[in-house]
This record gives C-alpha cells, structure tokens and sequence, in this order.
DNA sequence: CTGAAAGCGCTAACAG
DNA sequence: CTGTTAGCGCTTTCAG
C-alpha cells in the first residue's frame, strides 16, 4: 500500500503537504502540488479513506435502510430504481453507499449500532411503517436522515403526492363515465396503501358516490399474488353489482387483476377498466397496456440524496420538511368510456 | 464518540483488554468479559470499524459494480433481486455492501481507485462485457472478486446456464410440435445474449431445422421498448413466413412481444407460441402468463457471497471456475401445441 | 508556503 | 489473564 508517506519522500517535501495538496488547500505552491501529483501518479497513490475518515470523523458514506422482511426492498422495482438514482446522486457529490442492516459482525443488533459501526454521515431511509420501532433509535439520534417510504415526524421525507396520483386517476376514470369504482389497496400498513385509500375515500366523497364496503379490497403483501388474490375475492364479494371500474394500489395488482378477470371471462377495458400506480417498466407491455399514474423515481431518488447531503453537511434545506412530488397520468388502453 | 477508553476506564481495566473482549478472543478473565460487557452496554459503546479498519487492514465492506450506462444495473429486476440476496447472506457473514462507482470524491477516478480509497476486501461485479476495459484494473490488481454476469478468465463466476435454459424452452417448443422457431436475443454484447443465441442455433443445427435468418431478431438494449421493436421487425422480415414461435431473450421483450404481435391481430398462443427467459416477478400475470425459464436469482447471489467471501478469507473454493446455475423451465399459457 | 508533532480509535506484539 | 507500547494512514494545529 502506497501512503502519502512514500509521495512526500519521492518528492522531498512532508506528508503535510502532501495532503494538503490532495485536499485542494490554498497556500501550497504551483510547483510543488505538480510534483507531489506526478510522484502520486508514478507511485500509484490512492489516498484511503478510512485513515482519513479517523482523523476528520467524516466518512463519505451514506447508508440505505431498507425493511428487507417484506417485499418493498432492493428487489422491489420502484424502490431499486430510486435507489439507483440516490447512489448516482451521492457519487456525484462524492459520497458513497452503503446497505445498513440489523447485525454487527456476527451478532444481532440495532440499525443504530451499524450505523455507528460504520460512522455513515447520513441515512436513507426505506422501510415500511410496520419497522418504525426498530429504526425509532436512529430516529432519535442525532445522525441525519431523509425518507422515502415512511414519513416520521420532524424528518425530511421525499415522497410521491399520493394523494394527487389517486386522484388523477379516479377523475380519469369518472370522466370516462365510471360511477361504480372500486379500490384494490396496497397494504395499509404503508403510508402509500393509507394515503392512496383515503384519497379514494375522499374522492368518492366528493363525487357523492356510494361507497360500496364490497368494492373494497386491501392486499396484504406487496407482490402480484395477493393482486390475484384480492382480484378474486373483489369479483366474489360484489358478483351480483360488479363495478365497473378499478383503481389498483399499485401495479404489480393491476396486472394481475387484469389476468384474474380476463380469465374469468371479462374483458378488459371493455368490461372492466383498470388503472394501476407506480408506471412500473413493464406496465406500458403488457395486455391490454396499463393506464397508470407515474412516480417520478428518478426526481425522487436524486432530491433524497441532495436534501440528505445538505443536512449531512449543515447546510439549510429550502422547501417543505414533506416533500411531495407530483404524479402524472399515463393514459394506455386498460380503460374504456363505459 | 464512546470509545474503548472510556469502557476500559469505566471497568478500571486497559483498552487492550476491552479489545480483547470485544473481539472474543481467549484469555480474557469471564469476570472482566462480563463487567465490560455491561460497561460498554451502560456507556453506549459501539466499535468504530473504520479505526478497526485502520489497524487491521481489513473493512468487512464488500464492493458492489454494476455498470450503469446500460439497462443493466440495480433497476433491472433480475439484478437486483441478485443483489438484495448478495447483500443479505454477506450481511450474515459480518460483511456490508458499498457501491463502487468510477468516482473519488469530487473527480473522475477508476474503479481500481475507488475499491483502494475504500478499501473493500473483494468485489462483487456484475458488469456487461462492453464494460471489461474499464473494469480490467481490478481484474489485474489483487482484490479478490466474483462475477455475475461477465465471465473473466481465471475469475469466479456465478451465472445461470443460460444454454441448459435455453435448450429447456426450445425443446419444450419442439415438444409442442413447432419447427418454425424465432429467437428474439439480448443484446450480443453481453454474455447472456451470447450463449442464448449460441444455443439456440445449437438447438437448430442438432434438430436438423433449418436456420432462417429472418427469424432472428437482436435487441441493442435491455428494455421492453426494444422488444416491441424486435418484434415488429420480426413480423415485417418474415411476413410471407412467420414462425410459430419465438423464443426470447428475457421476459420484458416477451412481454412487449406478447403485446406487439396481439396489437396486430395474432392470438397469443394460439397463433404464435412466446417463451421468455428470467421469470421476473410480473411474468406470472401478464396475458397470457409466460411460459418462461426460470433463473435461480437467490441461489446465484448467495452462492456469490459465499464465494467471495472465502476468497476473501483465504479458504479454498471447492467447485469449478465457472459456477453454473441450473434453470428450470416454468410452464404457463403463452404456448400452445401447434 | 512548508513541516513537526500529536492524535483519531483500535489492534498487535510483547512483557509481565 | 492483563497491560504497555507502538503504529495503522491521514489531518490538524501551530511554528517557522
């Protein structure tokens, strides 16, 4: 290993101003910081970051927390996606990312004790409302953190209006004529099933329409399965009124209502209209196209890591402390004038 | 900061001891474990790995390198699923996860930079073959590495055998009588669209079918987007011949396929049989639901970190070079007997 | 503009 | 079984 000890002897000059050089600081001369990166360049120097991160207490490393029990993490595809857009966001800006997790070499322990173990300057946080217990002391600490799923109080939190998505949706959907709607939910154990529901509830309110209990159904899981599930038990429960319309959670469920409900002979959107959430990659592909609301991932991955960084370095953070994007409707052909 | 000090002061005993303790090592008195043990519970204490880090030479950090400029990278469902079960069974090991990424700090740098300033013991790579050049320094340096996607020679590899895949859904076409195969392949840049096509003309040649050149169709991206293209190109160059089944690269292009070929006019399976490959989480509930091949993605990212990281602690890694995972063929409606 | 010295928190000999 | 000492690679006063 290279240190900067080997550059200050092959340039003849000290450590110090080695790294002063590497660190941009004024007050080293011309001359001499070209020496001490040529030699650097011959010698192969690549300044380490753990030393240096013993000395300032500054370690370049954000950590991500992801709730990895239920399937809203890494492998779930609106969240890789910010998470891509995060880790690019934070190279840029010279910081690094690192999944944070439960365990500290070979025992259990707390978010908090990782994350202290690993000294991250910031977190990102993804979990779902059911894990706020086991996050709640990295909450309470003083490590700087912004959310991208749950919104805690008094944290920064970069969300989707959830409440705009639902209703570009559902005033999509009645202007197409629909009165009979109904509402497959994501879990409501996440803010985004909860926001999405009471904004169906609201809007129905405000349209004056019935709320029908049996047009109602919640899934339980966040995965295409329970979309099944939760379309049978929708088609059972409202048989003799069916709607003629659902607003799906997410897409994953719209999808497989879709299947469900075709496989039971309806077509869709003729018979039924389906409008999904989340604008997946894959929804504009499948049969028929989904009409969906679209997340801006990419905005919502890059403001988390800006607004991260500058609370990270002390910096003011303009905007609401809840910061919501806005969705948009993504018109396809799952749903029909009726 | 609480560090080793304070615990040693608190307990009356040196640091040295405290380290002892806290690293398990033998000859430390069960008294004074136990007495430290509830100090450094009392006084909050957590280790500092970076200080460790400094002192040991070793992280417990693995790097993670995705190439991102191609569709590729963590968003992609099949990589990130690899990714999430990578993270978690080296997380057990007492190992984290750090993106590497071609920056340090505010400038431009290597990837070889990037592992050095953090200091990662080994390397996860999934990165496409267009990518080799930029990777070849870590190649050639001494950091220990396995790969996912690309093979290297004389580097361990974890990657689904892609011809037994490939042979499983060609022979279960022919099974259901067809001779007119189509293969829409991934992009030939990468190792996946390689060795699926190679089988594919394999499977040809040993069946005594005729190769039509009109029947093969390459994606340049890993998008469902291009699948649509592909599939509309596919139509347009065998008009006056069509196949009666495609065999595709993965699953987004089966499914924009799927979606092209209803659009215009032809009944999936009925008219045209669609096998994918990867079985991606939507697979099972598009319309109709693909038939595809599945890729054991938690046993590849596993078998990954268990790899690595023996590689990384100096122990023998039974088993060849190149690790190939068997796939399995997953029945579903998106073929039909011709 | 440059350098000497101390220290970040921890571990590794080596004595005791 | 326990402690002393030195040092990992870098940064930071503070003098010069």
């Amino acid at each position: 290993m290279v240190t900067i000890y080997d550059v200050a002897k092959e340039v003849g000059c000290s450590p110090t101003t080695v790294s002063k050089a590497f660190n941009n600081y004024s007050g080293v001369n011309d001359a001499t910081y070209k020496k001490i990166m040529e030699a650097a360049d011959r010698l192969g120097y690549t300044p380490n970051n753990n030393a240096r991160a013993l000395a300032t207490k500054k370690t370049w490393l954000l950590g991500v927390l992801f709730s990895e029990d239920v399937n809203t993490g890494i492998a779930h595809p609106h969240f890789s996606e910010i998470l891509q857009n995060f880790q690019v966001r934070a190279g840029e800006h010279g910081y690094d990312v690192v999944f944070v997790n439960k365990r500290l070499g070979n025992r259990e322990a707390s978010y908090l004790e990782h994350c202290i173990y690993r000294a991250v300057d910031g977190v990102l946080l993804a979990a779902n409302k059911m894990f706020t217990d086991e996050i709640q002391s990295v909450l309470d600490s003083d490590i700087k953190c912004v959310s991208v799923e749950t919104n805690y109080s008094n944290k920064h939190t970069v969300i989707s209006d959830n409440r705009m998505g639902s209703l570009q949706a559902l005033e999509y959907l009645y202007f197409l004529g629909h009165r009979k709607i109904a509402h497959m939910a994501c879990p409501l154990t996440s803010v985004a099933g909860q926001e999405r529901y009471n904004a169906y509830m609201e809007f129905m309110h405000s349209k004056g329409l019935e709320i029908n209990p049996k047009y109602v159904v919640e899934t339980k899981e966040f995965k295409a399965e329970e979309g099944a599930r939760a379309a049978t038990q929708l088609l059972q429960q409202a048989w003799d009124d069916l709607p003629t319309a659902v607003f799906c959670g997410y897409d994953e469920i719209a999808c497989a209502a879709v299947t469900t409900f075709k496989a039971q002979g309806f077509r869709v959107p003729e018979d039924l209209s389906v409008v999904g959430f989340d604008n997946v990659a894959i929804s504009g592909f499948t049969s028929p196209a989904l009409t969906t609301i679209e997340q801006d991932r990419a905005l919502i991955g890059q403001k988390a890591a800006d607004t991260l960084i500058r609370l990270v370095e002390g910096k003011s953070v303009e905007g609401p402390i809840d910061n919501r994007i806005p969705t948009k409707l993504i018109v396809r052909n799952s749903c029909a004038r009726i």
